[in-house]
DNA sequence: GAGGATTGATGAATCGATTCAATCACGACT
DNA sequence: AGTCGTGATTGAATCGATTCATCAATCCTC
């Protein structure tokens, strides 16, 4: 058995029997390299099972060929789905990703980022936290593009695309409004989070750009959690109440689906006694007893874009805001 | 300004009075250097905001302190729960994890195979697909430890960890069983997935082991994808036979939503008219308007294990094997 | 046919951390 | 006082791919 796998550009040079400079153009410059050597050139590496340490190139080149994405969370469908396209588009630029999660600990992100430095990689896209500020300019310093993803404009002075939830919170309830409802609940979740409190906002304005009062039209119920349980207790207020609105629009499907619970539980009839709307469009909300209407989020355009605005380099500090797009399902029909 | 961000460890030695060989070893074997000077040090490495580079770290060593990890699809929520117990065992380690998924097509995988050799990596997990035999070689020959992920000894010659899918199959069945079923049926989802298989193989055997004979209490329906949309037209086939069966199992939560979709719509009730336990208990599993029983799968210890017995040198050729338990709620009770 | 231009191939210098053999400093012991 | 030993520190060699200045060869043009 020939010693393969372990080969060096150097071994090439010498089984082909030309100088290292050339194998190395074979692999970088083709164009450069004359077709009767860069077959014996490939033929050797082929020969030898070559491949290219990529710890030498970096260290020359000064960069290596990936580029870091720290997610809060891989487990997370949204990002993951966003996660697959920018794979996708760096691909096409011959750079693999690095996906990591922080779990919004700061200490674990510091440590993300450390390695992705020490890596060097090409950029760094990632969905910021509560001390991801800080972090950065280790990056900028470095000259590391970063992107951060969902997170419209967080942090100053960075590029970032997201998906404006004042538009989605607004789509959902002009779209009840359009449907003649007067009196619409709305399961916000934690209103410590920066997206319950967007589609709060959404939804009022859509009730006063169509010159209504939202004191009166829009009932806002906060929840402590983004959880099923917790969407099944918000509803169970919500049939308790003196006057019972004739629609709900959650800020999340998951809510919603313990939501569905309680008004199953009270016979209450989905759309006719109570229309919904939920939030995320995920996979199940078109398998439920009732196919739920969404607002869905173009996840895949999302890390396209971050992809491609890492790749640019006039892109310092563009803000891509996308819009979020309504499902209609037989929940609100 | 201080041009920070780009230092060597010859500027950090530079600057602290002292010898490149003494900061690495501040870095690496810090009890072989005095308190002195190692103070000195680390002082002159938060001054200069030093980071040491990876890629000449990675050469002289001969290896990374990375680990791949190489899914199907990372949109696969088994998967991350898998993947985060696999990047918090590694992180004990000083290992970072590089996630990439192949979407099972052999081309994908090969690129991201060769991607992880080029960075040395110290180690590969994988799910194998059907390509994947042919190029383990490739990392054997270079030394890079592997260990199977969700295959349960499928390759010959490599560590592995999976879930017992016999066991599995055969455990929704008993407990059809013991509550008195005697005509079962089971959407088995495409007999082309191993998955299915073994899991069919498992439905099979606890009704041998009941002393009964599957052919007489077993109904299976193949389907052409574990799609919502498959187990709904299943479920329809199966209400339109002579005897109807009091039970179904399906091979997969997804497919067995479709199929309550179609006895909602025939008014059967669940589970009094018909008992139903799925397969992988996802996440609105509990969420669902008659909670469904499922056969629960241990990710995250196997993503443990994973890790431990890709960095225990010698479990060469070890195979564990998990036992998945059951999860019993009201769609079966 | 000579000079210039073009194309192809070469190999030494380089990137930055690690490591080991060599050197140094200092105290202890004979 | 001199020698030995111990522990701390040094610095040069090393890993492997890239690049650029240099050299060689071939082709055009007048």
């Amino acid at each position: 058995m020939p010693d393969r796998g372990n080969a060096s550009l150097r071994d090439v040079a010498e089984l082909a029997g030309v100088s290292v400079g050339t194998v190395s153009h074979v692999l970088n410059h083709p164009e450069r390299v004359s077709e009767a050597l860069r077959e014996k050139v490939t033929a050797a590496i082929t020969e030898l099972n070559f491949v290219r340490s990529g710890a030498a190139r970096q260290l020359r080149q000064g960069h290596s060929n990936m580029v870091g994405l720290v997610v809060f969370d891989i487990g997370n469908p949204f990002y993951t789905d966003a996660a697959r396209a920018i794979e996708d588009t760096l691909a096409a630029s011959d750079l693999a990703l690095v996906i990591s999660s922080s779990d919004a600990e700061p200490h674990r992100e510091a440590r993300v980022l450390r390695t992705l430095i020490e890596q060097q990689v090409r950029g760094v896209i990632i969905t910021p936290s509560e001390g991801t500020a800080a972090l950065l300019p280790m990056l900028r310093e470095r000259g590391i593009p970063v992107v951060l993803l969902d997170s419209p404009g967080d942090i100053e002075g960075y590029a970032s695309v997201g998906v404006d939830d004042v538009a989605g919170g607004a789509m959902a309830v002009r779209h009840l409004l359009d449907r003649g409802h007067r009196l619409i609940a709305m399961i916000t979740g934690p209103m410590s989070v920066r997206q319950a409190r967007q589609r709060l906002r959404g939804a009022r304005q859509a009730i006063t750009e169509a010159g209504l009062d939202p004191e009166k039209i829009l009932v806002p119920v906060e929840t402590e959690a983004f959880t099923a349980n917790a969407g099944e207790a918000a509803m169970s207020l919500l049939l308790e109440r003196r006057e019972v609105p004739t629609a709900t629009f959650a800020a999340n499907d998951v809510m919603m689906i313990g939501a569905m619970r309680s008004l199953r539980r009270q016979g209450v009839r989905i759309p006719a006694e109570m229309a919904l709307v939920g939030y995320d469009d995920i996979m199940v909300a078109s398998e439920l007893i009732t196919p739920l209407s969404s607002v869905h989020q173009p996840m895949a355009e999302l890390g396209r874009t971050a992809a491609e605005l890492l790749l640019d380099p006039d892109a310092d500090e563009r803000h891509v805001v996308f819009q979020p797009n309504l499902v209609v399902r037989a929940s609100s029909r």
